[in-house]
DNA sequence: CAAACCGACGACGTC
DNA sequence: GACGTCGTCGGTTTGA
């Protein structure tokens, strides 16, 4: 079948415009509105349709001028940077062979109507392709709405009724009752999308709504009767024309043969890379970027994948030649052996340095397997390298050197000049979607194997100590790790000279955060083990207690702790209903199942009371006791800096941010985590962080005024969506905003908030639409946010870090509507990150004079907990608040709050 | 042949 | 939305 593609031009350069960021080519020239109609153009030639054209709007005015003098006058003037991707697109179009129409006196989408139904009845399958909900009521057998931006598709009257509400032949009717402020035309106030739908649902069209419009009451039967007379009209306004003379029909829209030299110059002078290896056929072509995020990555130099040189130097001779020319080198790799993964309990065992690529030498100080050489003296050597390892002025690089910085630091050594690591520049290149470990770099970038430590040292119970390890295969093994961590930082060392937007990332965020996550995890957090024992003990008599009624109520024993056992108790033996799957669908045993049946039975209330003691118990009062260390009598977790995909940080052994706070028993943890004596817990919190960074992203007036007047922003909220003044707002309404606020920040839909709110979908929906009412810059935002992932395949913080969607254009439903839902949530929460982690290198260079006064111990996403000698605490305050409030100036302030007790809970 | 180990899953703690 | 950890369960590997 013959298939006839339609563009609406203006609506698209339009909404890319104000979907994407503001990008240029090197010219300074602006080309983010065009880079979107270039994508979009380029993905339905991918489909090689048999007929297309690309319709904008011709100058000057059409018919619905002289019906309505009003007619968009609202609009205000193109944005010059806009206007100037007008010409250039229009070059684009001709190049690519795209036949272009533009007619005066009628508007684009009165050309587009006119041929649809032409093409339609001539039996040719139309794609409507375009931004514009109006080009819904030409939806019918024949002709498809496709919108390649949020890529969603209008293929038949139920797609368009589950949309809208209404059936296609009503969307006239419904875009009549609601106006458009935007082109200015009349509509019913307060008509939104919900009344149109309900009232053509129950009337059928607008002319028996209209004859009905007595039968209405309210205020909004008033409004409706008050503009009764000029409905008609808007009406008319609204309707696509499908008659115009045209001079030529469907079948003269035939694709030109594209003029390929012209392209070339044009993709090359605005900068779109890969339209150009698509077109000169150069690396793979076809799908979009963000399907194959390596794309770029994986063309590694051979040169690098070659072997290296390594040396093994166990004489002071040797060692004095290699100590020199470290001394004199600009800048060396290093690299650690241990005997252990826990950098706080670690022993050296040997050193490994490399200067120029393929040659590196190991030096082992601690070998200890039967008919070992003899080895340098530990001290000996430490003692040489001291003063250069604590020299700043060389530069010092390292795979993942936090670690390393921690055995030396162990080692008396304090690493000066820290200046690159290749994990770290893997992570702010591509932080998502794959490892940032030496093997798995060394594979992608270098194209080399490298030797794994399983095969040196085995794996398992019968693993052993690197010490036992012989020194040939050692050094083949620990030479090799600073060669190829030398080898991997030029390769990246290349790649973001290339980006300098995430060369400042890792520059200024990453790298200057390295040394403060040492020293905070070496600072370690005091715990109150004799208080969580105590907790422990309560704990398990009353979870005993919980679990002799659960046995009584079922009538026998079963294992409390298993969903498998739960599963066939609850729902198969005692009968109950199925309410909530998990993901693979199996029927759920979680939280909000057993709440739901929980009026039904004793049974779920006794299962949730139980899993909650045991929760607190198996993951924390019994586990942290445990974790103290022997040396130092603290708590030391592990920051994992290259670990979350939005520039989080994370934090293992133990995780320290997701100690309890909410439920009282929860809460009580937090008492363990105390200060010494003369000291308190100081804990400083940003307020609001990724609410006010939507603010300054989003620019929305409404929002930004909330947080400009320091109001309560929940409270603000709700005044705006229920309409009531400010004092008037109740603790439900507020608790209902309060739920938007975090939902929208998640990228949440009506149906979750609707969970979440314990209220109906349509209800929620209704919240939401009047939130994007009051505020639609966030609106505008979250749209852009989307578009960009869609296009780009990752989304930016403020900062610049890339945030990349791998699921974005999945073919899968879900996938794709998660990572959707992720880019709207990634922008603030990654900007959040990087706004912190700066936050902590200026406290903490603050704070390197006041050492034995003061020390950061824990980071918690937004909060940074310092342990301070108590008459330190009126000095340490004003300055970290300050320094965290001006770690970023935005559109809205940045607010800190802060708290002082002799525990982390009293320090809320 | 039992003990140890491993990975997937479901659940739940935080921001 | 982003994480890490726990216990269970079923399957595999290990080692006495």
């Amino acid at each position: 079948m013959t298939r006839l593609v339609l563009i609406d031009g203006s609506s698209y350069l339009f909404r890319a415009y104000h979907a994407l960021p503001k990008l240029s080519n090197d010219l300074g020239e602006p080309t983010g509105a065009l880079f979107g109609v270039v994508n979009m153009l380029r993905g339905h030639l991918k489909e090689q349709p048999d007929l297309l054209a690309f319709v904008v709007d011709a100058s000057g005015p059409t018919f619905r001028d002289d019906l309505y003098a009003e007619y968009k006058a609202n609009r205000p003037p193109m944005p010059e940077d806009l206007r100037a991707q007008v010409e250039p697109m229009m070059q684009i179009v001709e190049a690519l062979g795209i036949p272009v129409l533009r007619v005066s006196g009628v508007e684009a989408d009165d050309v587009i109507g006119t041929l649809a139904l032409q093409a339609a009845e001539q039996g040719i399958e139309v794609t409507i392709s375009t931004g514009d909900k109006d080009f819904a009521q030409l939806v019918r057998p024949g002709v498809r709405l496709v919108n390649t931006m949020s890529g969603s598709v209008l293929d038949s009257d139920a797609a368009v009724e589950a949309k809208f509400g209404v059936k296609a032949a009503q969307i006239v009717d419904y875009l009549a009752l609601m106006g458009d402020s935007v082109d200015n035309v009349p509509g019913v106030d307060k008509c939104g999308p919900k009344t149109a739908a309900k009232w053509l649902g129950q009337y059928g069209d607008l002319d028996t709504v209209m004859a009905r419009a007595d039968d209405i009451g309210g205020k909004i039967g008033e409004n409706l009767r008050a503009a009764l007379d000029r409905l008609p009209l808007s009406r008319q306004l609204v309707t696509i024309k499908t008659d115009v003379e045209l001079g030529q029909g469907p079948q003269d829209l035939a694709r030109r043969e594209p003029q390929r030299d012209e392209l070339i110059a044009l993709y090359s002078r605005y900068g779109f890379n890969q339209a150009l290896r698509e077109l000169t056929g150069e690396g793979p072509a076809g799908k979009p970027t963000a399907t194959r995020p390596a794309a770029m990555d994986e063309r590694p130099d051979p040169a690098m994948a070659v072997k290296g040189q390594y040396h093994c130097v166990v004489d002071l001779d040797t060692f004095n030649v290699w100590l020199d020319r470290l001394a004199k080198a600009d800048a060396f790799a290093f690299d650690c052996e241990t005997d252990a993964l826990d950098a706080m309990q670690a022993n050296l065992v040997g050193l490994s340095f490399a200067i120029e690529c393929g040659e590196a030498i190991y030096i082992p100080l601690q070998h200890r397997y039967p008919g070992a050489p003899t080895q340098l003296a530990a001290e000996t050597v430490l003692g040489a390298l001291k003063p250069l390892l604590e020299n700043p002025a060389i530069g010092k690089i390292g795979q993942h050197g936090k670690y390393d910085l921690h055995v030396l630091r162990r080692h008396g050594i304090d690493v000066q000049g820290y200046r690159d690591d290749s994990m770290l520049a893997s992570f702010v290149w591509h932080s998502a979607g794959l490892r940032h470990d030496m093997d798995t770099l060394a594979k992608r970038f270098l194209g080399y194997d490298t030797i794994k430590f399983e095969d040196v040292c085995g794996k398992g119970a019968r693993q052993i100590s690197f010490a036992d390890v012989d020194l040939e295969q050692a050094t083949a093994y620990a030479a090799e790790d600073a060669d190829i961590t030398l080898r991997l930082n030029q390769v990246f060392k290349r790649k973001l000279e290339g980006e300098p937007g995430l060369e400042k990332v890792y520059r200024d965020i990453e790298m200057p955060l390295v040394e403060v996550l040492t020293r905070m995890e070496a600072n370690g957090v005091l715990i109150d083990a004799e208080e969580l024992r105590r907790q422990t003990r309560d704990l398990s008599k009353r979870g005993l207690q919980v679990q002799e009624q659960a046995y009584a109520v079922a009538g026998r024993k079963f294992n409390l702790d298993s969903t498998k056992q739960l599963q066939a108790l609850l729902y198969d033996e005692l009968g109950l209903p199925v309410l909530v799957k998990t993901p693979k669908g199996q029927p759920s045993t979680n939280e909000d199942a057993l709440e739901a049946i929980a009026d039904q039975h004793e049974l779920p209330r006794l299962i949730l009371e139980h899993r909650s003691m045991a929760k607190l118990r198996s993951t924390y009062t019994e586990k942290l006791p445990e974790m103290i260390n022997t040396d130092t009598g603290r708590v030391h977790t592990s920051y994992n800096q290259a670990g979350a995909a939005t520039g989080r940080l994370s934090s293992t052994d133990p995780n320290l941010q997701n100690i309890p706070i909410r439920t009282e028993d929860g809460r009580r943890i937090r008492t363990a985590f105390i200060a010494p004596e003369g000291r308190r817990i100081v804990a400083c919190d940003y307020s609001q962080i990724e609410l006010r960074i939507m603010a300054h992203l989003s620019e929305d007036p409404g929002l930004m005024a909330a947080f400009e007047s320091g109001q309560d922003v929940h409270r603000a909220t709700a005044a705006e969506v229920f309409g009531v003044p400010l004092e008037q707002v109740d603790s439900g309404q507020r608790r209902a905003a309060k739920a938007i606020n975090f939902g929208l920040m998640y990228g949440m839909g009506a149906f979750t908030l609707a969970q979440q709110l314990g209220i109906k979908r349509g209800e929620a929906q209704d919240y939401i639409a009047l939130y994007f009412r009051r505020y639609p810059g966030v609106q505008r935002f979250m749209e852009g946010a989307r578009m960009q992932a869609h296009q780009y395949g990752y989304v930016e913080t403020v900062f610049g870090r890339r945030l990349h969607l791998m699921e974005i254009n999945s073919r899968r439903h879900a996938q794709r509507a998660g990572a959707e839902r992720a880019a709207i949530n990634a922008p603030m929460q990654g900007s959040a990150a990087d706004i912190i982690k700066l936050a902590m290198r200026s406290v903490h260079d603050w704070l390197i004079p006041h050492a034995d006064k003061a020390m950061m111990i824990m980071q918690v996403h937004d909060e940074l907990v310092f342990e301070v000698d108590t008459d330190f605490v009126d000095t340490l305050l004003p300055e970290v608040k300050q320094r965290m409030q001006a770690a970023v100036k935005l559109r809205v302030p940045l607010v800190v709050d802060a708290g002082v007790g002799v525990n982390w809970d009293e320090a809320h």
